[in-house]
DNA sequence: GGGGCAAAGTTGGCTGACCAACTTGATGGA
DNA sequence: TCCATCAAGTTGGTCAGCCAACTTTGCCCC
């Protein structure tokens, strides 16, 4: 019970308890996201331990059940351990970014305060092959818009990025500028919005077109990233691999016994 | 009301509603695993929709906080869709393995039925450097144990491991034949648990050594992973950084706004 | 001092209940 | 026919309570 703390102290301040216009409406994500500012600024230390479910239950004044909700978020970040028998340990400062970070190339660099850029090289709309057809889910004779951009960061390239849009998504992509910088900003804002993803993280050799567009010998080698990306209702909305330059991007994973995600596997036939 | 499903129809047999030998313990456990294969066995379809969460939990002879728990490590593993108003959507088959496959190289070898191998190039001990006291919070003037080991899937090599060991898992490592597959396995029976894991994947060139014991040429590209491993109090138990020749593997992830744990950043200096 | 043991503290798991927010389909009117 | 409205169905979120399993601590005894 000595425990005081300079801050995080008071139970989530602000608009009557109704949903403040900074932290997310649900209440679990408020506590979860006041724990997570107290644990990335060190108020608990390095490897210290936190208060009981309890103790922060009467602290913020909700139930245990909605504060055991908001660990299990800091949990899957892997911000906490979780045993049984013993309270919770902070595990490190991992800043897990937002969903959108990861999706957005225009998102992630303007997190990281650099200026991202996108030039439309070509933008086709083709007969969907086998294996589009099998991602998006697309019926026999459907077509499919293609895209190559070449993405930069703070005017040097860096990534290049070939999407496939099933058609209700590219008659919209069509339609964009060939300047627009943030192609998912601009879906987002007609309604076709980006929930789940699935990504592939492999090595390729860069080809010609690659070797021209990022200025690196043909052959070099690439990180590339596959992904697929669903809305809502579980409908895929774009196919994309992006080949990065070696050097400038890393992925970082956190998985743990409890909530596992990521998983390794052999490269299948390309 | 009309659904019959050929399986999956009962509830729990088996043990009379005890922990099975074959799943997990935990109630919401076994729901999940039974889910989990009938949506991967295809009884829902391919973009079918689940039955609701009362219709489980009928099913089931659980609670409906109980199924919804299960749901949530479906949707955490990318298996179905999940919002508010409407029923849950399949999403897709994908497989992910467990916690082991990824952290264990010889598990995961064994799971797609190859032969792991493993021959230990050289084991040395020696200070912690600022880095490794910093990775593996250890106090200054700490030893740490350092292997350099040589992996091999059916006879061909596939993988360089440099691992760094705090003392209390060095001394262990430091007693096992040169010969020995499974670190990781023989670790877990003398107490040493593997629980969370921190990963970061990249390219990085080939150096000398590199080069001589994967049989490529110097300045070849290699996917890298590099990982911290904790065990359940959240004390760090190595860290490693694996590199694997190109087209050999790759890695996966799935993310969602609900439960997003991979970010991608800028890689900072080496 | 050391080892075993009991008790307190803590998280995991499950239940039942209630309401809010949202989606979908049907109904009915313009 | 088309559109707005409404009702039913479904998931998200929160609460209170209970017990089990486990860890840690401190006590007692040898």
């Amino acid at each position: 019970m000595g425990e005081t703390l300079t801050e995080h102290e008071n139970q989530l301040d602000g608009q009557d308890q109704k949903q403040g216009p900074d932290a997310g409406g649900a209440l679990y994500r408020r506590v979860a996201a006041d724990l997570r500012e107290a644990i990335t600024t060190g108020a608990y230390g390095e490897a210290g331990r936190l208060p009981a479910e309890g103790a922060l239950a009467e602290r913020y004044g909700v139930s245990r059940g909605t504060v055991r909700q908001a660990l299990a978020v800091l949990r899957a970040d892997g911000l906490v351990t979780s045993r049984r028998g013993t309270r919770r340990v902070v595990l490190g400062n991992a800043r897990v970014q937002s969903f959108s970070e990861l999706l957005s190339f225009t998102h992630w660099a303007r997190s990281m305060g650099e200026e991202p850029g996108g030039q439309l090289e070509s933008l086709i709309r083709r007969p969907a092959d086998a294996a589009e057809r099998e991602q998006l889910r697309l019926d026999p004779g459907a077509e499919v818009y293609v895209t190559l951009r070449l993405r930069t960061l703070s005017g040097t390239p860096v990534m290049v990025e070939r999407t496939i849009y099933p058609p209700h998504v590219g008659v919209l992509v069509a339609k964009l500028p060939p300047d627009v910088v943030s192609h998912t900003e601009h879906l987002r804002e007609h309604g076709i919005l980006f929930t789940d993803a699935d990504h592939t993280i492999d090595v390729v050799a860069a080809n010609g077109e690659d070797a021209k567009l990022l200025g690196c010998r043909r052959g070099a080698p690439l990180l590339r990233e596959r992904r697929r990306t669903t809305d809502p209702t579980g409908r895929p909305v774009e196919w994309s691999q992006d080949r990065y330059l070696p050097g400038m991007v890393a992925f970082s994973v956190h998985n743990s016994l409890a909530t596992s995600a990521l998983s390794r596997h052999a490269r299948e036939s390309d």
